[in-house]
RNA sequence: GCCGCUUUAGCUCAGCUGGUAGAGCAACUGAUUUGUAAUCAGUAGGUCGUUGGUUCGAUUCCGACAAGCGGCUCCA
């Protein structure tokens, strides 16, 4: 007998042998059609495999994060059975399960999927599915392992094989299909009842762009087909949020073929959120000790090999433009203008920390596949200013900034996102970083201390850093889910020195100042496109491009609506009158849609009394106000940047 | 940049196997003067992404290019 402990502290005592099934069983029925797999000892097992030993047991449902992605990995399994059906020699690399589904990556051998095979694929897996077929495991020895893979061709597996030892290899059949897994899978194919195969793509071998591409084929399967249906229906939902469908129907932006890939056009909508978003950026700034500069859009070369900047990141620039033997760049980037701005006088200790502000326009040649609405663009306007301090200071000007992070964030109500402390990589210093070991180490302790100590919950990922330093990121997810870094704080020791940047400290002795960069606003361009999808179209007041639209019921309306758009004007709120003859319930569908904050209903009671009735975007009749009572609320809202 | 897909009116989309295009909304005109998410009628609007080719004939078939979309790689 073996003693098998469960999460609640519970033990039970079981035949050596036992599965984490036949312990479901003995619990009940209903559990153990439940059961997808089984940590044991925190590994996480097939549930059909027999524990010989004492063990902690946990069983594990769809409700588990494991159970799920046991689930996934064998709808992996699943798909690649039905194609190696059809397409016979195919081979397979890696089927892992992901955030929301699985994929496996194939070679095809020179042949093309296409749609319609999918659709023929995720058939054959419903067939497949149907007839509940377990899922073997089998140890195996590795020579006879490689002797499989190379009888069958396979150098993916073979590669795999490489980094595996004898006595942890094992091969997972179920139907006609045999693969090299590690496992865990589910006890057998019947629990796969609702499959969605959603697209094919391309992946580079091992994430290696200088390797084969492969045919990668992305899938989502569930328990039962209700939960798929709530799936694709959360789907459609998202892309109702997409920033690119909202930028559109609210004219916020567009691109244009003849201006080119990647740069936006900002229509006059968009325009107004930016100005909003500078205004909170200056105030914000000024009361935090910045001074303002305004820098060109071009540098000479000199100044990027300077500051280090051009053999790490030429792919990314605009090729140079040559006038008389001069080649100038279009900036990528404003550290070096700043820079230059602080060498243009003599420091002091006493000037120090200097903290130079500007929203720098910037360009970055990036690749065209990886361009992404707004949220990706070749034409961008930072949030940018760079902080000049010394070691004394760096940990409370790094804390400050973090801080005015925090502070935006409250005022946009942003809770999702996950701060990354991105540090260098030792075996790359000299390529990728600048090697500098110590002070590599120096600065990342001192920006994991000041996180440490402001409580900020943080991650850590290694060979992220910028060349110059570590940094950290906030980390976002727009509407469909693709993960971007929305700010950035970065902590720069090499680009000083570069720059010969110096200045007099109190023993009279010239030294290099440390040099914060910082953008907590990111750019305009990814910080509006995520703002888009954040609020869904739905700006507060104070951000939203047209502020109150009076909707007068009939033109017999129209003097007392223009002497209320009148006082608000007065007051610089952005309102209109819908002057169209329409009727009241089209004007209030249409400015529902433009999804405007208010609307003033006014009519004959109205214009009588010197009211308007308050209708508030998404929530409908507010009631009847005074109409100086209105624009008082109104303001105060707008002025403290109220969310709605 | 790489792999795959897509591109028809301002927007959303129809258009079977080749015979030069349709709808709804938006726009414009007229009627209606309207009380909290679509009043009615009419008019106008497209060399079917661009460009080669096949064909008597191409929006439709094939190629190239461009842009967009889903990924990969890369990144604010």
């Amino acid at each position: 007998m073996i003693q098998i402990t469960f999460p609640d502290g519970a033990v039970r005592q079981y035949e050596a042998g036992v599965t984490a099934l036949d312990v479901a069983k003995s619990i009940s029925e209903g559990l153990a059609r439940k059961v997808l797999a089984a940590e044991v000892n925190g590994e996480v097992w097939d549930a059909t495999r027999p524990i010989e030993q004492d063990a902690a047991l946990k069983l594990l449902t769809w409700d588990d994060k494991g159970g799920q992605n046991t689930f996934w990995h064998s709808s992996a399994h699943l798909m690649a059975e039905a194609i190696e059906e059809q397409f016979p020699g195919v081979k397979f690399w890696v089927g892992p399960p992901v955030e929301n589904g699985f994929y496996y990556d194939v070679d095809l051998g020179g042949r093309q999927m296409h749609e319609d095979d999918l659709k023929a694929i995720e058939k054959r897996m419903n067939e497949l599915a149907k007839q509940s077929n377990p899922y073997i495991r089998k140890p195996i020895a590795k020579a006879e392992a490689v002797a499989y893979f190379e009888e069958k061709g396979d150098e993916y597996k073979l590669d795999l094989l490489q980094n595996l030892q004898d006595g942890e290899i094992t091969f997972y059949t179920q139907g006609g299909f045999t693969d090299l897994c590690r496992g865990p899978h589910i006890p057998h194919t019947g629990f796969i009842k609702a499959i969605k195969l959603t697209n094919i793509a391309g992946a580079y071998w091992k994430g290696n762009e200088q390797n084969k591409m492969l045919t990668r084929i992305y899938g989502v399967t569930f328990p039962a087909q209700k939960q798929l249906d709530e799936y694709l229906q959360m789907l459609e939902e998202a892309k109702k949020r997409d920033h690119r469908k909202l930028g559109k129907e609210l004219s916020i932006f567009t691109f244009d073929d003849d201006v080119g890939q990647g740069l936006p056009l900002w229509l006059p909508n968009g325009t107004i959120i930016i100005e909003e978003l500078e205004k909170l950026a200056k105030e914000t700034e000024q009361d935090a000790g910045y001074k303002r500069v305004v820098t060109p859009h071009i540098a000479k070369e000199s100044m990027y090999l300077t500051s280090g900047h051009l053999p790490y990141y030429q792919d990314s620039m605009y090729p140079p433009m040559e006038l008389d033997g001069t080649k100038y760049y279009l900036k990528a980037m404003n550290c070096p203008h700043h820079h230059k701005i602080f060498a243009a006088e003599p420091k002091s200790y006493k000037d120090l920390p200097l903290r130079l502000a500007e929203y720098g326009t910037c360009y970055r040649y990036e690749q065209s596949g990886e361009l992404f609405g707004l949220m990706r663009v070749r034409c961008l306007h930072m949030n940018d200013a760079h902080i000049y301090c010394t070691k004394e200071q760096f940990a409370q000007e790094f804390r400050a900034v973090n801080d005015m992070y925090l502070k935006y964030f409250k005022i946009f109500g942003i809770e999702k996102y996950v701060m990354r402390l991105s540090l260098h990589e030792p075996s790359k210093l000299g390529q990728k970083y600048i090697d500098e070991p110590e002070l590599w180490i120096e600065t990342e302790n001192m920006v994991r201390e000041v996180l440490k100590e402001t409580g900020t919950p943080f991650v850590e990922v290694p060979d992220e850093g910028a060349f110059y330093g570590p940094k950290i990121d906030v980390q976002i997810w727009s509407a469909i889910g693709r993960e971007f870094t929305l700010a950035t704080n970065q902590v720069d020791f090499a680009q000083g020195r570069r720059f010969k940047l110096e200045f007099t400290n109190h023993n009279n002795e010239a030294e290099t100042p440390l040099i914060i960069h910082r953008a907590p606003l990111g750019t305009h361009e990814r910080f509006i496109g995520f703002l888009l999808e954040h609020f869904a179209g739905k700006f507060p007041a104070w951000l939203a491009p047209l502020q109150v639209k009076i909707l007068p019921i009939s033109d017999k309306f129209m003097d007392y609506a223009k002497s209320l758009l009148a006082q608000l004007k007065k007051w610089d709120i952005r309102a209109e009158i819908d002057e169209r003859n329409e009727k009241i319930g089209k004007k209030i569908r249409d400015t529902e849609l433009m999804k405007v904050p208010y609307m003033l209903v006014i009519g004959e009671k109205e214009q009588a009394e010197g009211k308007v009735a308050i209708r508030r975007q998404g929530k409908g009749d507010m009631g009847t106000e005074d109409a100086a009572v209105f624009i008082e609320n109104l303001k105060a809202e707008i002025s403290e940047r109220s969310k709605p």
